[in-house]
DNA sequence: TTGATAGGCAAGTGAGCGATTGCCTATCCT
DNA sequence: AGGATAGGCAATCGCTCACTTGCCTATCAA
């Protein structure tokens, strides 16, 4: 349950990933590829990319749906609540507390 | 530095341990393991335990203080706020949306 | 000081994971 | 039909990581 999710954001270019769904969710995996070398220059296969979305899937974090040949995965933030839920995060309460 | 906080998040048994200092904050390096092997039928050796804690307080999320020959695990979710930050969360917006 | 308690350091081992390679299927265009 | 595009499956390799074992240091009580 949790460990698909925790798994999930454990590697920085599936992070990577998380962060191009974000900014333009409903990219097929070819645009994902292009994306990761030409702007965060990550020298990874197409297969690689693949398996980290699988991965990404299988947490809950990205939703795919196919049209003709093409695979469209878009990004749903949801699953990430649970995080906060199990340790509640305290408010920023205004201005910022720096630990002096 | 976001590597060190999803790093320490991806082990379950890291997990575990920052459920048992939400309950209880302060808690020493021995009350830790026994806890773990008792609530939880971890049988972990305490020196794992103690290399958990420090990926954990490498991570942020676990601050420590010494006293004479206790040391003692505070906890801070403060490092969580980065990934809702991240990527952001919609509100749950009233009753709960389950998927039909 | 001796013993007991609380914790730390370092090396070794086994399993899981990220990544590649090679080949295969499905859809679209001409 | 044929080629090109978009994606999938499976086996393999190297490396990181969790965990253990063995020994060492520091603080407190008798």
């Amino acid at each position: 349950m949790a460990d698909d999710l925790f798994k999930a954001l454990a590697d920085p270019t599936r992070r990577t990933i998380l962060d191009e769904l974000t900014e333009r969710s409903g990219q097929t995996l070819f645009e994902i590829c292009s994306r990761l070398s030409m702007k965060h220059q990550l020298g990874i296969s197409r297969q690689g990319v693949s398996q980290h979305l699988a991965v990404l899937e299988a947490a809950g974090l990205v939703e795919t749906r196919r049209e003709g040949r093409y695979k469209f995965h878009d990004l749903n933030t949801a699953p990430l609540r649970q995080i906060t839920e199990r340790w509640p995060v305290p408010h920023p309460s205004g201005p910022e507390d720096s630990t002096p």
